[in-house]
DNA sequence: TATTGTTATACTCTATAACTATA
DNA sequence: TATAGTTATAGAGTATAACAATA
């Protein structure tokens, strides 16, 4: 069945059909650790960033204060992440866990093999130029963002 | 703030990014029309396929039955669609209206600017290894899908 | 039996708004 | 007044399961 030449040709389209093959193929890579992508990536955030707020951790995954503070809530009922004193008293510093951090490694080992994996139809410059590309279009996106707030 | 060594070499988090912000363009450009590009994206295989079910639909959208149905729901009280009878009683063949039809093309207009647009930070040469790669990739997951069904 | 559409229900993710406690 | 966290609520979007009509 046709889809249409118009979707066929749309960066959008095409970029959605792709993302979602993507994340269906993180989720089974962290099937034995029974946790989504959003969250191994909240927690590599963490892991990036020790002692950061749950605000900052949101901005950095593009959701708001409620959302961050969801997902915190979750690692931290895991025990994958301690919420601590902070210097100012109205935050928490998040932190990782002894677990979370042996976990996070477990984990980003497996979805790196998934990636790995995909990318390996790509010759080496075709990566190259695709990562790139990838960059670009991001930062596109995000100026265009800026003119139009 | 860092997001991460990994997540900014993971082309699961790069493609979940880029894709949030191109469906967040693509929902931009179609405000005038106060419709979301998922909507659209059914618009546009209906005018592929007219005629086809919402099964057929659904399987193009990969979405179920009752997601179809729902969409299928809110393009006909819009007056978008029109369910018609089909050769199998229990399925309706789906068509789109004359006022589906226009709308679908002022809309595919507004969409095809928004692509472009963002589409201009590449070089042709760019765009067109970029495309190629989105086709390789989404054929490496959908082999891997059918692998491990 | 299998399939189409339908309905009811529930789950996930996210956003908004209001509250508190601090700054 | 502005900000961090919290809470309650609501909205999309999607999935599952069961049902009727029909193949």
């Amino acid at each position: 069945m046709l889809v249409h030449p118009n979707l066929e040709r749309s960066l959008g389209f095409q970029l959605r059909l792709l993302e979602v093959e993507a994340e269906a193929q993180a989720r089974k890579a962290l099937e034995p650790f029974d946790i989504s992508p959003a969250r191994v990536a909240a927690l590599m955030v963490i892991d990036a960033n020790p002692g950061c707020t749950q605000t900052a951790l949101g901005e950095a995954l593009t959701v708001n204060r409620a959302s961050a503070m969801k997902l915190v809530n979750f690692l931290e009922g895991r025990g994958l992440v301690r919420r601590t004193p902070s210097p100012d008293p109205r935050a928490n510093a998040l932190l990782l866990t002894d677990e979370g951090c042996s976990a996070l490694k477990a984990m980003t080992i497996a979805l790196k093999a998934a990636d790995d994996q995909a990318m390996s139809v790509l010759t080496a410059k075709e990566a190259s130029i695709f990562l790139a590309c990838v960059g670009k279009l991001r930062d596109s996106f995000a100026a265009e963002g800026e003119n139009n707030p």
